[in-house]
DNA sequence: AGAAAGTGTAGAACACCGTTCTATAGTTGG
DNA sequence: CCAACTATAGAACGGTGTTCTACACTTTCT
C-alpha cells in the first residue's frame, strides 16, 4: 500500500499498443530459434508476454502474424533494393548485393516470405500488395538498363525474372546451409555479374 | 465355405512387401493434392489402406517416409540429370534443362527435396550420400568444361554451385507459381545459356 | 496337419497443435 | 465513480506425432 510508486511500471496486462510489436518479435526469435515450425500460437504468446487470445485479437488468428512479417519484411526489403545508382547497369548489380544483404540479415523474415510455406496460409491484401511492389522496384530497374540499351532483344519481365530467380536461387540454398562456394560474397558477385554480361552480349 | 475360390485375392491385411511402397505413393498423393502439410501418419495410413503401426513399422515413423521419397527423388534426378553429350558445354545446357523437366515433371519429390522443411527432419546416412551423389555428377560435368577450357579462372565447385542456384531458383519460383516469364521453358534456356555465355567470357 | 513364431491391425492414451468460447479482472474515458 | 472497453485465464473441440497393448492373421517349422 505505502511502496506502490516503486512498483515496476508495467502494468499487469500488457497495453494495447505494445502486443502487436511483442508479438511480430517474438514470432521473429521462434523462427530463428526453433524454425518456423516452432511459431505456434501458445509459443507466441508465452515469449511475447501475452495471452493466446490477443492473437486473435490484434492479429485475426496465427497466419496474421505471417502477414504482418512479410509486410514488414518487404518493406525492409524495399529500403535495402531500391537503389538509385546512376549507371542502370551497375544499379542492377547493386540491387542485387542489396537483396542478399537484405536476406542474410534478416534470415527469419526471408524465411517467411519466400523460403516456408504456413499450413492454410494464404497471403492478404496488403501482403500481395507489399509483393507487387517489390517486384516493380526490381522491374523499374530492369527497364531503366533497357531504355539504356542494355540486354538488346529482351522484355523487362523475363530479364526480371531471371535476375530474381538467379538471386533468390543463391540466398535459398546459402541460408539453406546447402553451400560449397570457396567465397560465398564473392563467388554470389561473380554470379550476377556473369549472368549480367551474358544476358548482355550481342 | 464352398465358395472361398471366388474371394477377392486382397487378404485382410497388407502383404509387408506392398506396404513400402503403398505409403511412399500415398505420400506423394498427398503432397500433391494438399501439400506436404496434408501428409500425416494416419492420412499416410488411411490413403494406403494400412493401419498407422506400419509407418512406424516400416519407416520407423514420418520421418522415415520423407526419407524415402527423398532417396527416390534423388534417384530419379541422377537418371534425368546425368546427361551424356559428347560437348561438355551442350552437355552442361542439356543437364540444366533435365534437371527442371524433373522438378516439374516430380513437383511432389522435388518440394520434399529441396523446397519444404518438415519438423524435426534431419537427413538419414542414405539421403546425405544420395544427396552427394547427386551434387557429384553436376560437379564432374562442370569439371569436364573446365578441362575443355571453358569457365577460365574459375573453380568447379564454385561454378558448380553459381549453376545450381540459378536452375534451383528459377525452378522453386516457378513451382511456387511465382513466374511472370512470357515463356517459361524459352526464358529459363535463355537463362541457362546467358549465365553460361557470362561465366565463359574471357 | 498343427503348433509356434512373426507381423499387420485396431484402439486407447499422451502431450502438443490452432481455434473458439466463456467468465473474470484490469484499464480507460465520460 | 461508473460504464465501456479489452486483455486475461481456462476449458473445450478436433486435429497432430508417437507409444503401448491386445488381438488376429500369415507364415514357417515340425
Amino acid at each position: 500500500m505505502f511502496y506502490t510508486f516503486l512498483m515496476p511500471p508495467r502494468p499487469q496486462r500488457t497495453l494495447s499498443q505494445d502486443i502487436v510489436p511483442e508479438v511480430v518479435s517474438a514470432a521473429l526469435y521462434l523462427i530463428t530459434e526453433e524454425g518456423p515450425e516452432g511459431v505456434t500460437v501458445r509459443a507466441l504468446a508465452r515469449h511475447a508476454g501475452v495471452a493466446p487470445m490477443s492473437i486473435y485479437n490484434h492479429f485475426g488468428g496465427k497466419n496474421g502474424v505471417i502477414d504482418a512479417i512479410i509486410v514488414e519484411g518487404f518493406g525492409h526489403l524495399a529500403l535495402f533494393a531500391d537503389t538509385t545508382l546512376e549507371d542502370p547497369y551497375e544499379n542492377l548489380v547493386a540491387g542485387s548485393r542489396a537483396y542478399r544483404d537484405f536476406a542474410l540479415q534478416y534470415r527469419a523474415h526471408y524465411t517467411v516470405m519466400f523460403l516456408h510455406r504456413f499450413i492454410d496460409y494464404t497471403p492478404s491484401r496488403d501482403t500481395v500488395g507489399a509483393a507487387f511492389n517489390g517486384f516493380a522496384i526490381l522491374a523499374g530497374q530492369v527497364q531503366a538498363c533497357l531504355d539504356a540499351g542494355y540486354f538488346p532483344q529482351r522484355q523487362c519481365v523475363d530479364v526480371a525474372q531471371q535476375l530474381w530467380a538467379t538471386v533468390h536461387g543463391y540466398v535459398a540454398l546459402e541460408i539453406s546451409e546447402i553451400n560449397f562456394a570457396s567465397d560465398r560474397s564473392a563467388v554470389f558477385g561473380d554470379l550476377i555479374e556473369g549472368l549480367l554480361a551474358g544476358l548482355d552480349r550481342r
